[in-house]
DNA sequence: TGAACCATTACGGGGCGTAACCGTTA
DNA sequence: GTAACGGTTACGCCCCGTAATGGTTC
């Protein structure tokens, strides 16, 4: 959890940045749930840094990978539990170390005595 | 590593296992390097049980997850190398279980001493 | 006025089968 | 003869943009 970054980026700024039409990225915000860039009172759209990177996610994805649309939508959600999960189990394993540390202090007195 | 399956299945008996037409399956093995199933002396299929795997998976990607062809082909060599990894990681723990277990068994003999 | 945004629509290319056809073998 | 296989081709659907058009704001 940082900071929110307070910068906003307009649809042209993210067609340069990330070198996708613009027609392109309205199409996706389109297809996608996941693809949701504010708008202000005029109904300009104003991307934050996380939208931008969803969209290299999803550029990723589809252009790189060959997934479909919804296809790469799903995948962008299932991965984000694989991540979770991996965190789950790396976290037991600290767990575990710190117990084992525990002990090696344990037996270290044991040995002293 | 087990016995090899010497039951062979032509197109038709495929087409109804899997539930996928004929014409598909035809199809998927001209778009497909890894799905090559032998012929006999008359040019006609032979499909084993290995074959009919790959297949189940294809399918599962492209209708189930909507992978394109390619990109379907791709996630099978890729989730090759990822079933190996998560196996590599297993076995480094069942050494580590195996250590921890030896161990205990030591820290009995001494609390019995 | 021109540049950058908005929405909508119609069109086109590519991917993916599949129907249709004809030939061969058991 | 008919059922099951083979190959090839042409067609059609659908997905994915994208070009075109016209409108609004700065």
């Amino acid at each position: 959890m940082q900071e929110f970054d307070k910068k906003y980026y307009k649809i042209g700024d993210v067609a340069e940045i990330l070198g996708i039409p613009m027609s392109t990225l309205r199409y996706w915000e389109s297809q996608f749930t996941i693809i949701k860039p504010r708008r202000n009172a005029k109904n300009v759209r104003f991307y934050t840094p996380n939208d931008i990177e969803t969209i290299r996610k999803v550029y990723y994805l589809v252009k790189e990978k060959g997934l479909k649309l919804d296809a790469a939508q799903e995948q962008i959600r299932v991965n984000r539990d694989g991540v979770d999960k991996r965190f789950e189990v790396v976290e037991k394993l600290k767990v575990i170390k710190a117990d084992l540390q525990e002990l090696i202090k344990s037996l270290d007195q044991v040995r002293q005595s």
